[in-house]
DNA sequence: GCCGTTTTCGGCCCGACTGTTTTCAGTCG
């Protein structure tokens, strides 16, 4: 059972119990496991065959070791079981509609014995809420509204990375022109921690002291909301303007003071859980952290506000990257100065898989090549598909040994780049590759995929992607798990089994930065790591623009604590060629056709 | 259910906003 799993159930275990209203502690104890379990790198099915270590784990004592491994065993959990029993499995996408919590959906249940959202929107618009305590027509409207929007989003309600990215940049940019109070807009949130989706976007917006500050920061507000992509208005607060936007994306603004910037961006920067670690941690030498400042609990006096820095060395721990902030050990290896230097956008010299008009891409080879060039890479491999993966109009042998020629010449014409000539090779349903090993010979860099049978059985997938690995011409393999963000699954494999063989054979990773993929993900980043995998962060470009996506992939790494060392496009291209898997001699390739045939 | 220089009971992160109320409960992040 795969980590996600286990923490559904205990999360559900969790939702349920605070409906059938539990004390808080018991429900918070379900969550906070959940919430470990998904940051955990470890598989808790692997961590549970070791009861010691198992119980190692914050928030895990005997009982909910006991509930752990009957979940592991039995791929569900009693008391969930006996819960749902007593409230229909439909309650939980109560808790999905804005404005309805565990307190109201009991009390929905307990008056109507209404579970489904359908149910819901019946006996609000029959007026049936109003009379409910704590209830009134407004709320009766909020339903109908989050019920509406519950129905429409069907999927998850998040958003690609990069589009949160730009409507955060516009949007920052509108705000900039407000006028003299505003001084600076800061994204937070989890587009701050580099997260491959994105919930809702936090700005932080910090004010100059003026003579009214009321006045401005109501100034400032009335000017957001005129914001032409506003689509409505959620809220409007002293301090917080809170807008849905044409896309749909929300957007909480925050304007405040710049004395509490410091406090503001570490608490809406997140995650949820580092920040619930952070003010454990302050307890514990009696202070308090909010989003104001760190104080002492007794007497209110501020221990640190304004910056970020400030209050994590106040708290005796090393500065934090904020895509370390997921309560996923960062906090321990802050204490111990052990916290990795991450790699940044700078480090990176070469892209090594893009496209070009040979196959599915909208780009010459020049134009990439000039594109690389102005982005300051000195070296590029260009990589298009080969047959199999007819719809991109994939090259054969015959096409790919053109290709390669093609590149030498557009070397040649485009001085100050290295153009090195790759493939983006198929692997196929039997795990061989698309190309004869004589070509893939020629070829400076052979990065390999799956495109096809996504839906092979976990064992078939792995078989099929470790007899690639083994392929000794298979430098980099790529999109590895295969996920597309929002839209499909990752493949089902035994992605240890794979890691290892990258390991032993030497072949490098992709950490795909196309905001799309970004299907290597932190985990398995650390998982890499942890096995002295080969990183390889590319772009997978279909055109000149798409070269800049390496920033989500930079962002993805970090997240992944994966440092300059750890990623082969971090070398100059003589060292980076012989970091790569070496290629078998030239004269053997034809027999290791056969072979591999 | 977990945890502990506030340690075996009693708390569990904390504050803003909303909509309901006349001081607060519930939701949200």
């Amino acid at each position: 059972m795969e980590n996600k799993e286990v923490a559904r159930v205990l999360f559900e275990t969790a939702q349920l119990l605070e409906i059938d209203g539990a004390m808080i502690g018991r429900y918070r104890s379900y969550e906070k496991v959940a919430e470990l379990l998904g940051s955990l790198t470890e598989r808790i099915e692997d961590l549970a065959k070791d009861e010691k270590k198992l119980k190692e784990l914050p928030g895990v004592g005997d009982s909910m070791a006991e509930h752990i491994r009957e979940i592991l065993a039995t791929g569900d959990y009693a008391l969930r079981q006996k819960l749902l029993k007593k409230y229909p499995p439909t309650i939980l996408e109560l808790l999905h509609i804005q404005s309805l919590g565990p307190k109201r959906v009991a009390l929905l249940w307990k008056m109507f014995e209404v579970a489904t959202v359908d149910g819901l929107e019946k006996l609000a618009r029959e007026g049936k809420l109003r009379d409910l305590p704590g209830f009134g027509e407004k709320s009766e409207q909020n339903i109908l509204k989050g019920a509406e929007q519950f129905k429409n989003l069907s999927g998850s309600g998040r958003f690609r990375i990069n589009t949160a990215d730009e409507e955060a940049k516009q949007l920052a940019a509108y705000i900039q022109h407000a006028g003299e109070a505003v001084e600076s807009v800061t994204a937070a949130g989890s587009l701050r921690r580099g997260k491959e989706t994105i919930g809702d976007l936090d700005l932080l917006v910090t004010m100059r002291p003026g003579r009214d500050k009321q006045k401005d920061v109501d100034a400032v507000a009335d000017y957001i909301l005129k914001y032409p992509d506003v689509k409505r208005q959620l809220a409007h607060g002293e301090n917080k303007v809170s807008l849905l936007l044409e896309s749909g994306l929300q957007v909480d603004v925050r304007l405040l003071e710049k004395k509490c910037f410091g406090a503001a961006l570490l608490y809406f920067t997140g995650s949820k859980s580092h920040n619930v670690a952070l003010r454990g941690r302050a307890n514990d030498v009696g202070w308090t952290l909010n989003e104001y400042a760190l104080t002492t609990i007794k007497g209110g006096k501020t221990i640190a506000s304004k910056t970020e820095e400030e209050i994590y060395s106040k708290l005796k721990l090393a500065y934090i990257e904020p895509e370390l902030r997921e309560s996923a050990g960062e906090i321990e290896a802050a204490e111990r100065g052990t916290l990795p230097k991450l790699i940044e956008l700078g480090d990176i010299r070469g892209d090594l898989h893009m496209h070009t008009t040979a196959s599915d891409g909208h780009n010459s080879i020049e134009e990439m090549a000039e594109a690389a060039k102005q982005r300051g890479y000195p070296y590029i491999a260009l990589t298009d598909h080969s047959k199999a993966v007819t719809v991109a109009n994939g090259l054969d042998e015959k096409r790919t040994l053109e290709q390669i020629k093609k590149i030498r010449a557009a070397e040649q014409r485009v001085p100050g780049i290295r153009l090195l000539a790759g493939s983006e090779v198929d692997i196929r349903k039997d795990g061989t590759l698309d190309l004869d090993n004589e070509v893939l010979a020629q070829l400076d860099v052979v990065v390999a995929s799956v495109h096809s049978h996504m839906n092979l059985e976990a064992k078939e997938m792995t078989d099929r992607i470790l007899k690639a690995i083994e392929n000794p011409y298979l430098q980099i393999l790529a999109h590895p798990t295969g996920r597309l963000v929002l839209r499909r699954e990752p493949f089902e494999y035994d992605i240890e089994k794979i890691l290892d063989a990258a390991a032993k054979h030497g072949v490098a990773v992709e950490c795909n930065s196309y905001p799309d993929r970004l299907d290597f993900k932190d985990v398995h980043l650390r998982m890499a790591k942890q096995r002295g995998v080969k990183i390889a962060i590319s772009t997978d470009s279909h055109s000149t623009r798409n070269l800049d996506y390496i920033k989500y992939g930079v962002l993805t790494a970090r997240r992944g604590w994966v440092e300059k060392k750890d990623v082969i496009n971090t070398l100059p291209v003589d060292q980076f060629l012989a970091a790569l898997r070496p290629k078998p001699q030239a004269q053997t390739a034809k027999a290791a056709t056969r072979k591999s045939a």
